[in-house]
DNA sequence: AAAAGTTGTTAAAACGTTTTACCAATACTT
DNA sequence: AAGTATTGGTAAAACGTTTTAACAACTTTT
């Protein structure tokens, strides 16, 4: 690397005692008019004519950073998701992200890897970087440092997987209700050995899916079988994933199978495809959380739909709700029905 | 909403100063310690172990917020690309910020929707939060903006995509080549209607694209055709997109096509479904940065690949050069080879 | 024995805001 | 004419750090 090196040419910032010094008034005066109050402090129409404009001809913007160490808060809302690479998540932080803009707040995002240690780091760093709020998809094993944001009266919002320890605000869509229909959709079109693929990670919404499954199955009469549910390790290497697919979809015969999450079904669509077994009338497959895969593959496949819209939606207004208020609102659980799109 | 209201109790956030009293010696002592310049400082050892202790006790956290305002800077890097919710960019997100957060450093990113506007307002929310870096892939309009950022003597990358007015770091693919070479390999097959599917934005990745996609037809002695380009508007609901596609696909006498971006592809691969024409023998097929989708679709597509990890692995070198020189080191521009995928 | 270092520590300024409390001058009431 | 509001504005404290410059008490060098 060519090390070549230059001057740092030093450019000052400008601040707001240099728009006071330049306007002839003083930092108060312009502070209030940068910030609305103008009119409530009775500052001149003159002046503010004044001062606006020298703000911008100048071009000046006021420090962040100074801003947030005076008044304590940031503007800035903390979203904590298990994995931004992953489709389901990155498309709610979008959507997020663009609606919390809207509101003038800006969204710091990380991901956990849904590792508990990666979790509590970034709800530190959150902290001390004083955001507003904060939105997360747990993982185990973070109530108590949850607790103590409570208790520290931040707002918080769980969203896709609820932690059954801490009292606080959830969204998320009716997992257990989907799944059941799902494998009801199943039973109809005549399935007897339904198999569901699902991870080991011990959450809320994977917990509820696995028993929409059994329920469905006893429901109607079938009895449930512990060797038609394969668990996945979470982070396993796919190749790995694959061949555990491949033993149970060879060994028993399977003529449905629900997959629990969408990686888990994209995982399975590769596993079909090298064992040369077509889903169709005989082998059926319905997979959890949609992806544009599964429009796109011949033959389509069926999908629970999360709706992610109404979740974002629902998320943003609940913490701009509680970061209005002074008071703390009551702890809301907002239950978003999901829908199986048939294919 | 039931808006039952609860009282807000306060709890006071431990300063540097609540350390330094609770161990009998002065803020700055404190602060010596905490940034590692003790020994430096010659604080003895029994006073170190005494704060340390204290510290680690009482669970303090410095307020970052103050020491950004004090230092200037904040260990965060700005990032901001087209889109999170496209999955090259997510992917790339999620590679950058592991780096980064190696290294001490913490990513907070934006999408500009090739939105000059919303870009030109992120850097200056950026500006005003006073990251320390900034990571971008570029819209079109931004130059001075980016110039001013130089001026300011901040870290700027770009990449994915460069900006041929402005002097600084970019890290991109060999986007001229491996559209070359996409072209190449169909025409060895023997193909001779080969059509161009991309979008009207003007950036210089996609314009590369363009002009590998000519070059390649004119060196083998095909006639360039206009009329095999089809040039579609971005942000452009997909349904049109289909549209336009299928006037395409079905007009001339088309035996292949180049996506120019997996999400055309993914819309091109939606549209031959509807078609009910298959990819194959007398229609191939490539698409332009990888997806799952590719992979798994019957008959598999090929892809030109994108070095995601080795782009990520060099933006996050180059900043952190950057970032530790004192002085302004020479700008690089980095251009990786993409791969043909053949499927 | 005076000068020069070393060791261990600290007071206070500075970063750029917001906000409280206050002031001066004019206008309105009584 | 005296008191009370209103208008238009400001000085200074505070937020929680880092860092500079200094100091006291020793120890070593001359």
């Amino acid at each position: 690397m060519n090390n070549q090196q230059f001057e740092r040419p030093i450019m000052k910032t400008l601040s707001i005692k240099d728009i006071a010094v330049k306007a002839g008034v003083s930092i108060t005066t312009v502070s209030f008019i940068i910030n609305g109050k103008a009119k409530e402090k009775s500052i001149s129409e003159a002046v503010i004519k004044k001062v606006e404009k020298i703000i911008k001809e100048s071009g000046y913007k006021p420090n962040q950073i100074a801003r947030s160490l005076r008044t304590g808060n940031s503007n800035i809302i903390g979203l904590i998701i298990e994995d931004i690479s992953n489709s389901f998540f990155s498309r709610i932080a979008r959507l997020i992200e663009d609606k919390a803009y809207k509101k003038g707040y800006k969204i710091i995002y990380s991901s956990t890897e849904n590792n508990v240690d990666k979790a509590k780091e970034l709800i530190n760093m959150f902290k001390s970087r004083k955001v507003d709020g904060y939105i997360i998809s747990p993982t185990m094993g973070i109530e108590e440092d949850i607790q103590v944001l409570l208790a520290d009266n931040k707002p918080v919002i769980l969203f896709d997987r609820n932690l059954s320890g801490v009292d606080t605000n959830y969204v998320g869509a009716d997992h257990f209700k989907a799944s059941y229909q799902s494998i009801e959709s199943f039973i109809k079109k005549g399935k007897k050995k339904i198999a569901l693929v699902t991870t080991d990670i011990d959450v809320e919404q994977i917990i509820e899916r696995f028993e929409g499954y059994k329920q469905a199955l006893v429901d109607n009469n079938i009895p449930y079988a512990e060797e038609l549910v394969l668990k996945i390790q979470f982070n396993q290497d796919e190749a790995e994933t694959i061949e555990e697919m491949k033993k149970l979809f060879l060994s028993k015969d399977i003529d449905a199978v629900l997959f629990a999450t969408n990686y888990l079904a994209i995982s399975g669509l590769k596993t079909l495809k090298q064992l040369n077994k077509k889903v169709g009338d005989e082998f059926s497959v319905i997979a959890y959380d949609d992806h544009e895969i599964f429009e796109l593959h011949t033959p389509s496949i069926s999908a629970v739909q999360q709706p992610l819209e109404e979740i974002a939606e629902t998320v943003i207004q609940l913490i701009l709700n509680q970061l209005s208020s002074k008071s703390k609102l009551e702890n809301q659980k907002v239950i978003i029905p999901a829908k199986l799109i048939e294919r």
